[in-house]
DNA sequence: TCTTGCATTGTAACCGGTTACAATTGGGTA
DNA sequence: TACCCAATTGTAACCGGTTACAATGCAAGA
């Protein structure tokens, strides 16, 4: 019994047949343009209807040029931080007509690149990065397809593409001025890996800029807990201990809270600990984490914003500077004398 | 002047005039067909260099019916068991030559199905969702358009569609017999929404079963670390207190220990926490929380494989089951009397 | 009654690959 | 020399929408 099988997708033509119009009538209707009677527009509509029929994407595409699209690459999605960016831009997308499509690069340039190709490939219609650290590569496929690119977490308005972000080297500084007027003259500050990720970079180097009236010294240490309890393992064999620790993430300071907890240094009686992110536990830890709030969500918005305008404008975006926040909670204290 | 702009991009019809070749034999060049000498392919191979060619995928998706995508909905990124399971999902469609479309839902059928809808119209070859609750317009949709479906962070045999994960029933029994092997014999079960989620249903269910010969209350909290403080108010303020608390998610277990510290209930002397996923956070916190480690990247992996050799071979997806191990941490003790 | 003109609708080319089928070429054989 | 076959390469239709342009219908104006 050679059935019904397999039904194939209804197309704009069967469409057309089954409504006694032409192919064009049907896709006025589908554009919504005025120049269709009400009644062909009914009779259209009924047959959409009946054939259950849906236009293709890639046929639109094909003589559109545009794949309403957009590619988003990360690091990494196992980051409250990325996570909660890619959370928001994929809504601001979604309500804007626009897919997420997703692509992971563990922060290595090449593989961004790997990626960026792959994304050009099946049709972007826009590109977003995290940084602005890219390989010449990447720089030459944005050239030569023209596909409008964003950067984000970083605000740079000189920089190659657009940012859309916040100026690590003036939370960093933000951040550094906080503990400087709680009293703390000697800190030691923890940070990722510095060879690629340029946004720790920034940070960094505004620290260094902010410390030469005190002691600062810069631990490097790797991005996770780990990370965080190696930083106060290496404090607790200086010879000078300092007041305060600040890790460049909170992932990293809620990794030393707990090495702290294990070595029974009091937060913050011995040491004053502040972090960077404000992930949800540094709210809810004990004593909760002083840290700095970036603005993920905000900028999730303000990219899909930014991106699809520059789509749908050919206007290249301008860039976005977002403000952070500094979350003073229980593990900071003043070290001021009281008098 | 009216330079070189705008620098259209270049054809398969470039390439061939530009090799002298027609357009046939370029396809055939890019698909490596045998049918081609060295000597053309090397000529055509120049061509498409010089010109920096890029097949459109929009043309290719549109005659052979594939757009190389797959759509996955998530009820939200910002959760570690989902972010490394579309971490490792990625990854391994990306080595398979698949791009990744994310759709977040929030964990609502209507939302799933809005945003199911556009990915199909959008023309991905596959989709993956979480669990089995879906709306019949769900169902009807994935009908209508023979899309590849696969289900998520569950195992069962007889769902609608092939599922890749694990038996939430059976690992739920496996986190209530752990405990009841260590002597609990009063716990409190400490679980998130049920209306909607149906993996933390078949959690409490298979409890409920295997905890007759003992007492066991359940706590519908949030999902989150509120949630997770919110039971250990409830349970502070009963008025017989169990040994045990059990929190279907991390995110409540890190709450819970959280504020169990802060009501300085000693963790476990006082009472032993267990939970579910085995978040980074519970191997480092103080205590080491025990939990149930759930298989997210081989989840990825394996529905990534799934989908795309169902794609490719049309032949359905065969059902995955995955095993979940626990991590026995500081934070149970036995209830044993020794002797 | 015959234009003129606007409102609708239809025809066909086009977007950029893929592929069935036709055409050409060269070597080997009768 | 004539003929056959296999190896290469070319031609053109096709995928499913969009849209420029043509065509048709109908009412108002001359």
């Amino acid at each position: 019994m050679n059935s019904s099988f397999p039904p194939k997708r209804a197309t704009l033509r069967d469409v057309a047949r089954n409504a006694g119009v032409s192919v064009a009538t049907v896709s006025r209707v589908l554009n919504g343009s005025t120049l269709v009677t009400e009644d062909t527009r009914t009779r259209v509509t009924q047959a959409i209807e009946l054939l259950g029929f849906v236009p293709s994407a890639a046929a639109r595409t094909l003589n559109s040029g545009r794949s309403r699209t957009v590619g988003a690459l990360v690091p990494t999605l196992d980051h409250s931080i990325f996570a909660r960016y890619l959370d928001s831009l994929e809504n601001r997308l979604s309500e804007r007509g626009y897919a997420l499509v997703v692509a992971v690069t563990g922060g290595q340039p090449e593989v961004e690149e790997r990626k960026a190709m792959g994304l050009i490939d099946m049709g972007v219609d826009g590109l977003i990065v995290s940084g602005k650290t890219h390989t010449q590569g990447f720089d030459a496929l944005v050239d030569r397809f023209h596909v409008p690119t964003l950067i984000t977490s970083y605000y740079d308005p000189d920089a190659r593409y657009p940012t859309v972000g916040y100026d690590n080297g003036a939370i960093a500084m933000k951040a550094i001025e906080f503990l400087k007027a709680l009293g703390h003259r000697h800190v030691f500050v923890a940070h990722g890996p510095v060879d690629t990720n340029d946004r720790i970079v920034a940070r960094v180097e505004a620290i260094r800029r902010h410390t030469r009236d005190m002691e600062a010294e810069f631990l490097s240490v790797s991005m996770n807990v780990a990370g965080g309890a190696d930083a106060v393992r290496q404090m607790a064999g200086a010879t000078v201990k300092p007041s305060a620790l600040l890790c460049l993430s909170d992932v990293q300071a809620l990794g030393a809270l707990f090495e702290l907890q294990r070595l029974e240094i009091p937060v913050p009686d011995q040491i004053s600990l502040m972090g960077f992110d404000d992930l949800e536990w540094s709210a809810v830890s004990q004593p909760g984490i002083t840290s700095i709030h970036l603005p993920a969500e905000a900028m999730g918005d303000a990219a899909g914003d930014a991106i699809v305008d520059w789509i749908k404008s050919g206007q290249p975006a301008q860039p976005v500077s977002l403000e952070a926040a500094i979350k003073q909670r229980a593990s900071t204290r003043s070290v001021i004398s009281q008098r």
